[in-house]
DNA sequence: AACAATGGTTGACGGTGTCAACAATGGTGG
DNA sequence: CCACCATTGTTGACACCGTCAACCATTGTT
């Protein structure tokens, strides 16, 4: 019979990048090891370096698609002709896949990925992300009339990109369960923090906060 | 001669504690490793497993004191009787712990630290550090004569660590060296990010923004 | 003096990444 | 056709890791 080429050893290096992006998702980056992808593959433990110089090679390439992944997300938000709600959706892009891809997010974020200067081309899609965060930032100051310079887009850009990544830092963090919280502000960290941000960018109105207790009447 | 008692085997848990602290002080967490630890004390590999049930409890120890350190040096940041200033003055001193101590703040809030519920009195410093952010943002709400439910205090409290923690999660990173981004928008990221968490918390009057630009005349 | 507890050592087991040597496979030049 | 060679995969080793088990030395108590 012909062989269809949808095997193993058909490529390789293909199986090796699927095996361990889904050795992380379930385990965790530091659950990920060159002999456990050679063993789920039924390959020898050393048939991976064929295709990728060492373990963290193997991880660059992971990391690299989870960074495409997660631009493409924030590219597929929709844009309109409204600067401002275009900056709110964008916000809630970049919250929206932290949350729901938790360990790609902190595959990305988490701070035990190769060194980059080492894998460039590991951060194309961070580079393409921050550029569509800048673009939205500058189509906001261009909404209010005023042309910014590459460095107010900049200044504000990085400070958005803090205060979402702050954000859903601490979603994720194991620390807020051994906190005394009050739940419902734990529940709201990301819908107030939200709009404490869109406030700090004038693209939310300031309400003076009638603070807590439900609102009278319907 | 008597012994003065300042040898290694006088106390090896805490000799293995200041190790351990060594090592990843010099090399990052990944890089502790209890054999390591072990040889350069001078003794058995297996010598800390009698003071210590495994590695992750040497580390939970190493990053119990790095949150109490973190705590305290919350703890020291001068308080007036301005809330607003002192609010600032503990957002500089939250970031300046972090940037003049960034292997401790990545130990802490890099993620890859033992589970909290398995070592609770690890995250004791970090009980703590929230309980003085909490009355910050407290004494913030009482000097505007507002009364703030707990869920009130709660919610900005995680909003501003949210934020403090972005801005030095970002100032770490590697990501930012790969970005193609303006130099000056880069220095003034905590500066710029702070005076807006400020703006949010209503603590900064919202000037109307000159864009870039130096404000012309003294 | 017998005993038990404490702290340290030695040795093993299975796990890891990675280097080195070898084998199978297939395409190409003579 | 056959010899050659590059590609790919295998086997085996080495050094490292965490950890379990057994053993020994010291010390203090009954």
């Amino acid at each position: 019979m012909t062989w269809t080429g949808n095997d193993v050893h058909s490529d390789l290096r293909e199986a090796c990048v699927a095996e361990a992006t889904a050795i992380i998702a379930e385990a965790g980056v530091e659950a990920l090891s060159l002999r456990e992808v050679a063993r789920r593959l039924g390959v020898s433990h050393q048939a991976p370096y064929r295709h990728f110089e060492s373990r963290d090679h193997v991880l660059a390439e992971v990391v690299r698609r989870a960074f495409a992944r997660f631009a493409s997300a924030l590219e597929r938000a929709p844009r309109t002709d409204n600067a401002r709600s275009d900056a709110l959706t964008m916000g809630m892009a970049y919250v929206g896949f932290a949350l729901s891809h938790p360990l790609e997010y902190r595959l990305i974020f988490g701070g035990a990925l190769p060194t980059p200067t080492a894998h460039p081309e590991m951060m194309n899609g961070a580079r393409q992300a921050f550029a569509i965060l800048q673009r939205t930032i500058e189509r906001l100051f261009d909404a209010r009339g005023l042309t910014a310079a590459k460095a107010d887009v900049d200044r504000e850009s990085l400070f958005v990109w803090s205060s979402l990544h702050g954000i859903v830092s601490l979603m994720r963090s194991d620390a807020l369960d051994t906190l005394d919280l009050d739940e419902q502000a734990r529940q709201q960290l990301v819908a107030h923090s939200l709009r404490k941000v869109g406030i700090a960018l004038g693209i939310v109105p300031i309400e003076e906060e009638g603070l807590s207790g439900p609102e009278p009447g319907a």
